[in-house]
DNA sequence: TACAAACTGTCGCCAACCTGACAATTGAGA
DNA sequence: TCTCAATTGTCAGGTTGGCGACAGTTTGTA
């Protein structure tokens, strides 16, 4: 994958959109391509830490296990998104289980070039601090969704954040591929009854289900109904 | 309040406790004591900051309040802990609502002074990066245990913490103040839930039930129990 | 073209838990 | 001491949503 290419995805990011061109420039050329095949692990929760990583096309599902075995899914990190910091920068271990959802291309940024970067440029503290509360807040709001939402209300809502993340990445096809199981596990629900939900909307135009995957018709009824 | 009880209070936080001794004395410096009383708001969500705080005695509670305007309750922040350093760092609003619950000390460094501490010393983004990987982590597990651990599970959960807490600060009654409405609220369960998980948990010879609180009569069961 | 694997659609049962209701108890303040 | 608000204890009714089961559909692969 052609440098340039690169580049272009992980500029629709806000957060590296940001940086000084310097320190792009720097995450650019430290960053090593690595490739996952789906369902490949790229590390579990408990390992050590030895990058910083951004997703340049696939995903990364990030998810933990209960004491039953039960895959307990956080979320899905979606092409320019960033992530492993934090086990970098306090020195403790995963918070979680990452996991490649189709095959995924990542620029992984080791550990020791992540550690200078604090040392060649004075400002890169600061561009974390903002990263780490990019990622409080988003948590934060996670936690709002699942108390205040119905089940309803949080597929909508997960429906419209994977529609906006391909208009921003342009991509040809407009369509949500995802299987309903998997939409389940991340709003930590059953098969069944987001299959009933799918359905409901199906109804109502606002999508239309196909075999393992989902299309937008209606992308502001969805936005509303994320409200619920 | 003497500068000398403020100190040991703080100290009982690992964060605090380690920082180099120039930054700790500068917060204690620069540091404000405010009080509020019982229910006081301290601020709303999307309320534009203007300081760091620490609770020095009481609690604050963190909430948010849903469209129907039922409150959801975050978590209830206990003294020693840092708070509000998200939006001073990110310039964005507050989160959250945070209200006093009981009367409340607080220690409040205010935008200016902890805006300088970046400048005058050149490792306190270091602490704060770690802070704020701290309440990334707490917010995770948090997380983690609204999806993995049973009401009863979530419930003796809290239940250990908060009596951690009173151990940390040698209270001289070790109760927990707490009534079993607000228990309900902070796992997201109805008060009558709350009642019959905290009967059996008396039947079990693990608390026991008084007006207005509870005592813990063994430790270490209610920890086995806050796995589940 | 055949087959297996993955996915979807649907039903019924059942446990968890929310809600409303109401009585009893406790504690603080007049 | 009296009164009232806050809190606790308990019950019945109703809803939500998880789970097992099974048939039908789609897709990739040999």
């Amino acid at each position: 994958m052609l440098s340039d290419e690169i580049r272009k995805i992980l500029s629709q990011n806000t957060w590296f959109a940001s940086l000084p061109e310097l320190l792009a420039d720097n995450l650019l050329e430290k960053g090593k391509i690595k490739v996952l095949q789906d369902q490949q692990i790229l590390h579990q929760k408990n390992d050590s830490a030895d990058g910083f990583y951004c997703v340049v096309n696939g995903r990364i599902r990030i998810s933990n296990f209960t004491v039953e075995g039960k895959e307990l899914v956080l979320t899905w990190i979606q092409p320019g998104n960033w992530f492993g910091e934090i086990s970098l920068i306090d020195g403790q271990t995963r918070t979680h289980d990452a996991h490649a959802q189709d095959t995924t291309t990542l620029l992984k940024v080791p550990k020791s070039a992540f550690d200078q970067l604090f040392i060649k440029h004075h400002d890169w503290s600061q561009h974390i601090m903002r990263l780490l509360c990019q990622k409080v807040r988003a948590t934060f709001s996670l936690i709002d969704e699942t108390g205040c939402l119905s089940l309803k209300g949080q597929l909508c809502k997960r429906l419209s954040l994977m529609y906006q993340g391909l208009e921003e990445q342009q991509s040809k096809s407009m369509q949500i591929t995802i299987s309903q199981d998997a939409l389940a596990q991340l709003i930590h629900s059953s098969r069944q009854t987001v299959n009933k939900i799918l359905q409901s909307l199906q109804t109502d135009n606002v999508i239309t289900l196909h075999y393992g995957k989902i299309i937008i018709l209606n992308k502001v009824a969805l936005e509303e109904l994320g409200k619920i």
